[in-house]
DNA sequence: CGGTATCCTCGGAGATACTG
DNA sequence: CAGTATCTCCGAGGATACCG
């Protein structure tokens, strides 16, 4: 039903973001431009079709860009905008929170204590 | 398959945030205690399996917390844990980075135009 | 080399029904 | 009410092949 017009950004940027690929390729793109070949390299699980797909929508979101060189073979070099380069560490404050969060897991905070009822089962 | 191991913080993060449930089951959850059918009312277009599904691997990732209560019929409640209410602004940042960069980058076609069709009911 | 089109499969996710 | 189990179906995504 194509409600997904996404009314909150939230949901919006989840949408690029969501996946296996979109944050590991922004990882790899951070180190500087690669060329498709490149992240093919980088991602060797990925496939060909995939990393196209990805790339395009990341792309379209205005997070990388692309640049064709004409000639033969052809080249093309990816590269984070500014606004890509934006997003880095907002994507590694995640991970920060994660590494964090996980820890304080391991530790001692844990579970829900039953509050008033033995669950059965 | 299997390889996901993800040795990267940012990709495991990546796994519980990823599609479209999580990032909206924190921002019903960060209003405060909300039962399982609440969260069904505020997410119309959820399914019944699906909200458990999420709500199992939210609270597996020590996002949310769960409350049984006895008694019948059943009663549960689910809240933010402090390590979730500590990654909402995290969730935000991103949000503020879509606003920005969809602003910045599309700006005369990109508005929250839609066809109208209040579906009212 | 980078990208697209085609086919095909596998599992994500909906509907339904049942239990506690 | 909350949760699980079963069946089913659709489409995301892999493999392959071809074009610029």
């Amino acid at each position: 039903m194509k409600d997904l017009v996404s009314r909150c950004p939230i949901e919006e940027v989840m949408q690029v973001l969501s996946g296996r690929w979109p944050t590991l390729l922004i990882y790899y793109l951070k180190d500087g431009t690669k060329r498709f070949s490149d992240l093919r390299r980088d991602n060797p699980t990925i496939s060909h079709k995939m990393l196209a797909f990805e790339l395009r929508k990341l792309e379209a979101a205005g997070i990388v860009q692309r640049t064709e060189f004409g000639g033969y073979p052809l080249r093309v070099e990816y590269d984070l905008t500014p606004a890509g380069e934006r997003i880095v560490p907002l994507i590694d404050a995640l991970g920060d929170w994660w590494e964090e969060a996980a820890g304080a897991e391991a530790d001692g905070t844990r579970e829900t204590e039953s509050v008033g009822a033995p669950q059965v089962r």
